[in-house]
DNA sequence: AGTGAAGTATGACAAGTGTCATATAAATCC
DNA sequence: GGATTTATATGACACTTGTCATACTTCACT
């Protein structure tokens, strides 16, 4: 199984996908930015752009679960979110504000489906599905907060709520920014989630 | 000049971006949403789509800023927002999770222009237009919550960071409520965004 | 009554969409 | 080395999209 071919498709539809949303990201504009063979679309993704689309929110995930995690592990919970929001942040400038979250635009534009006959039906069936998988990737991301805010030692609903707190106010804050083409209003959410987290660790010590 | 035809059209359409994106909101799907005439529409928005979505955005955030100026002068910043909040989770229960906001529709989702051969560069200037937009109505939202948190005495730089945090957080949180088709995310940060501007409230008056 | 504007209706246009059937090329295995 | 799976190529399909030209209706105003 060649997968090169099959990644990079993956990693470019959500590419696309972060910069203008799930329907204005065709399979052929896919395989025109990541210069892959249009024959083969059919041939990795059987079940065609629902199950594209699925593998690009579990890449996307990923690719933001995994240094989140090191950061937090490796910094701990406060200058692990910094970093973290410092790689978002780079992203943004480096794509002059064009590039944002493959995860929120499932969340926010829904796929439309095929013209064809079956209709309804099935389309229903699978937003819900693309929607399921956003929302365990969100909560995987949450999830990831909340451990290394319960590793410094806040109590679990305070913690679970801030990561809540943490992951909505990040999604939220990149698309002021993109809108904004600015990284001010990622600045501002930043400063403000450092002073949150550390009033509330430093009274977990006292 | 029959406004009535044409409102009902800017609302539909605003209504049906924030629940399945820009792109994937026609306005053949607008007119019949909407139970309007198709022949209108070319004459109430001759400069297209582009019009209509710009015009729907700005419905939108007046459908916003009015509700909620009015809550943070009536009761205070923290009531007031909480009142606010209560009437978001409103709308997505009473649409199970369906309806989002539009205008962060506009941010995530870019419009992708018409198939036609003058291309890229007018799509660009469209879509820079219509993010101007989308930020202008952020800007209100936050110079709104920024006033009301300086009515009560906290300084601006301050202020000024809390507001933007309180916007972006309940923007993305909206989503991630759509995905999760839960409100609890909506309860989560509602309930830390009261802590954290009570706590920043109660340093001013000391 | 009549004139002109505002609104509505309908169909055609060029282009793009996801999907599929078919055909060729490459690579793998016995 | 031939056979079989994997991968790529190409074009056609049924359909939707935004826009436009053209017609018909409605209505206000003189």
């Amino acid at each position: 199984m060649n997968s090169t071919t099959r990644n990079k498709m993956i990693a470019g539809a959500a590419d696309l996908m972060s910069r203008r949303g799930v329907n204005a990201t065709s399979m052929r504009d896919v395989v025109r930015y990541t210069a892959t063979p249009r024959g083969s679309i059919g041939h990795h993704f059987p079940d065609g752009k629902p199950q594209l689309i699925a593998e690009a929110v579990m890449f996307a995930g990923k690719q933001v679960s995994i240094p989140l995690e090191k950061a937090l592990n490796e910094l701990g919970a406060i200058a692990g979110l910094k970093a973290f929001v410092a790689s978002w942040r780079r992203r943004l400038v480096t794509t002059t504000f064009e590039a944002g979250c493959p995860v929120l635009a499932v969340a926010v534009d829904h796929y439309v489906g095929e013209p064809s006959d079956k209709a309804e039906a099935l389309d229903a069936a699978a937003q819900d599905h693309l929607l399921d998988l956003a929302n365990g990737v969100f909560a995987d991301w949450q999830k990831i907060m909340l451990a290394a805010l319960r590793r410094e030692g806040l109590p679990a609903p305070r913690a679970k709520r801030l990561a809540t707190l943490v992951v909505a106010s990040i999604e939220g804050t990149v698309a002021l920014c993109r809108a904004a083409r600015s990284a001010l209003p990622l600045d501002q959410v930043d400063q403000e989630l450092e002073l949150i987290l550390s009033d509330a660790l430093s009274q977990t010590t006292k």
